[in-house]
DNA sequence: TGTACATCAGTGAACGCGCGTTCACTGATGTAC
DNA sequence: TGTACATCAGTGAACGCGCGTTCACTGATGTAC
C-alpha cells in the first residue's frame, strides 16, 4: 500500500485517520503523532497540510457539517409529501447521521472547539440548523394559530431532544441499560411532542 | 494558607481543584501535574489518594451523583403537591444542578469513564435515574389508561431534552445564539411533551 | 506533664517517554524546451 | 521523445518540555507510658 515518498492524498488521508481515532478515544483523546503514525508518515508531515491539531480536527468538523447539512436537507426533500411527514423524516435523518458518522459527530459537537476561533465552523453550523429551523417553521403553520411557540423555540426542543438521545442512549454510557434502541425513543418523543403542538390527533 | 508539611485535607482539595480544572478546560484537557499544582502540592502526593487521574475523575463523578440524587430527591418532595408539580420541580432541578456544579455534571456526563471500570458510579447514577423514573412513574397514573407509554421511557424522553437543553443551550457551544434561556427552554419543551400526554388541558 | 517512638502524608530527585515543533535535507513529480 | 530544472511533499534528526510514576527520604502529628 506505501507508494513510497509522495503519499498521494496526505489531507484527506489524515482527515479520515482522525475520525477513526475521534470515535475511538474522543476528540481529544488523541495526538497529532498518533494521527500521523496511523497514516505512516512522520509526525513533521502534518504540518503540510494543518497548522495543528485543531485545525485539524475543524477540518472534520467542516467535513462534518457538510454532510450533515445535506442529508438534512435531502431528508426535508423540500416539505414532502407533507410538512409533518418531511419532519420526521428530518428527525430521523439527525440520528442516522450520528450513528453513522459518530467522528464526525463527536468533532461536531463534542470537540468543544470554539466558534469564535473557527468563523467559517460557526457559519456551517448555523446553515444545518437552518434545516431543521425551516422544517419547524413550514410545520408550525399548520398549527392552531395564536398558540404557536416561535419556530426557532419548536427546533430547540427537537434538536436537544435529538442530541440528549445521541448522547445518553447511543453511546455506551448512563443510560445504556435502556430497553428501547435510540430510534424508538426519539421517535415516540417526537411523536408525543408534536401532539402536544395539536400536530398529531390524539389517536394518531 | 499553606500549612506547612502536611496539608490536612489534600484529598478533598484535589477533588475540588480537578472539579475547576474541568469545568475550565473540559475532563480530559487538565493532567495530574497540574491538579496537583493547583493545590501546591508534589505530583507524587497525589498518589497518596488516587491510584491515577481516573481515579480523582471518578471520585468526582461519585460526589456528583450523591449531591444530584440528593437534589432531584429534595425537588420531588415526595411527589407533594402533585405528582405534576413535583415533576416538573424534578426536571427544574436537572437544569439547576448542571448550572450550578458544571464541574460535576462533566465528569458525570462527558468524561467518558467507564461505568465497568467503576461499577459503583453505575450503581449511583442508577439510583439518580430512579428518582425521575419513580416522579414518571407515579405522574403516568394520572394518564388515560392504555395509552400510557412505559414510565422508563417517559423518563428517558425528559432525561434526553433535559440533557440536550444543557449541552447545547447551557455551554458556550452551537445553538449559543438561541434567544431563550436553557430554563425556559426546558420548561416549554416539557410543557408541551406532557400536553402531548395529556397530562396538561391545552390551554393550560 | 514530658519524653520516646510509630505512623504516615508529603518531598524532591530521578527515570524514561512521547509530544509538538523546527529545520535543512531529499527525492519524486511535473513541466519547459 | 529526451533532458534540465523547478517545485514541493515528506524525511529524519534534533530540541526542549511536561507528564506519569517510583523511590528513599523527612518531618509533622498523634499516642503510649
Amino acid at each position: 500500500m506505501k507508494q513510497g515518498y509522495h503519499h498521494g492524498n496526505l489531507r484527506q488521508a489524515l482527515v479520515e485517520a482522525a475520525l477513526e481515532l475521534i470515535a475511538e478515544k474522543g476528540p481529544t483523546g488523541f495526538t497529532l503523532s498518533e494521527a500521523a503514525k496511523a497514516v505512516d508518515v512522520t509526525p513533521a508531515a502534518v504540518y503540510r497540510h494543518f497548522a495543528g491539531r485543531d485545525q485539524l480536527i475543524a477540518e472534520v468538523a467542516r467535513q462534518g457539517y457538510d454532510i450533515f447539512a445535506a442529508l438534512m436537507e435531502f431528508a426535508y426533500a423540500d416539505g414532502q409529501p407533507t410538512a409533518l411527514a418531511a419532519f420526521e423524516a428530518t428527525g430521523r435523518a439527525y440520528l442516522a447521521f450520528a450513528r453513522k458518522y459518530p467522528g464526525h459527530y463527536m468533532a461536531m459537537f463534542e470537540s468543544g472547539l470554539s466558534f469564535n476561533a473557527h468563523p467559517d465552523l460557526a457559519l456551517m453550523a448555523q446553515k444545518a440548523r437552518a434545516v431543521l429551523e425551516r422544517a419547524a417553521e413550514r410545520l408550525s403553520q399548520h398549527m392552531p394559530a395564536g398558540r404557536r411557540p416561535p419556530a426557532s423555540m419548536f427546533s430547540a426542543h427537537i434538536w436537544a431532544m435529538s442530541h440528549g438521545v445521541v448522547e445518553l442512549f447511543m453511546r455506551g454510557n448512563p443510560g445504556a441499560k435502556s430497553p428501547f434502541t435510540p430510534e424508538d425513543l426519539l421517535e415516540s418523543g417526537i411523536g408525543i411532542y408534536l401532539r402536544g403542538l395539536g400536530l398529531l390527533t390524539p389517536d394518531a
